[in-house]
DNA sequence: CAGCATCCTCAGTGATACTG
DNA sequence: CAGTATCACTGAGGATGCTG
């Protein structure tokens, strides 16, 4: 039933833009791994730097620039020398962790449905 | 309480993995497009070449390849000439429903606070 | 310590023309 | 119709060195 609805491609595209905003937020190779290692602590850059496997200073820098302009993550600057840097994950930021599991429970599925060809 | 609890980093990255999964295979320009056309109907190659504005047929070609070795797209060929071909979302295609609309709904979201500066 | 400036490489994408 | 082949371009990301 109801078979003969028109689906509008037009009104879709409405609906994909917020899809791809997500996405995009996500998008990247260590916009993740950097979400994942503030999901619990209070970070500084260099406690990051050396979280985080392989990434460079200058990606570091700019994924978090990123992450903050989206309210994700709050910088906090203390005036002591050499200055010192937090990285805090908003509560607004923790609003994406149902997305990311939903994202990891169909990962896992995914890969066991690839692996068992 | 149990704010001694330690972090596994390793722990996480395992974690990770399969959410990197997720976030590729939804990953590049086109694959949200592709989906979304095909989430309802079956359509033949030209349809989708029509109805996705600006892409070439040559990322059309690339990234039905990748969904469909993902299994989240058929493909079957009619023998007639010229060929016909049509493309299928999978019923496995359509688990990733629930996780599309997830990002979408934190998206929609993030437009409204982004928005309201 | 917490980055920024500079230069460089390459994968992803686009443009165009061609084919079974 | 349903693609492939080829070339060209761009931007994400890497390497290294420097600075307040």
């Amino acid at each position: 039933m109801k078979k003969h609805i028109k689906h509008d491609p037009q009104a879709c595209s409405k609906k994909m833009l917020p899809i791809q905003d997500a996405l995009e937020i996500l998008s990247g190779k260590w916009k993740l791994p950097i979400l994942v290692a503030l999901m619990f602590d209070v970070k500084r850059f260099s406690d990051l730097s050396k979280e985080i496997p392989r990434i460079t200073d200058r990606m570091l820098s700019k994924e978090l620039k990123d992450l903050e302009m989206n309210k994700l993550v709050k910088r906090t600057v203390y005036d002591t020398f050499p200055v010192t840097v937090e990285y805090t994950m908003t509560e607004y930021g923790r609003s994406l962790k149902k997305v990311i599991e939903a994202l990891g429970e169909w990962g896992e599925k995914h890969r066991e449905k690839i692996m068992s060809e």
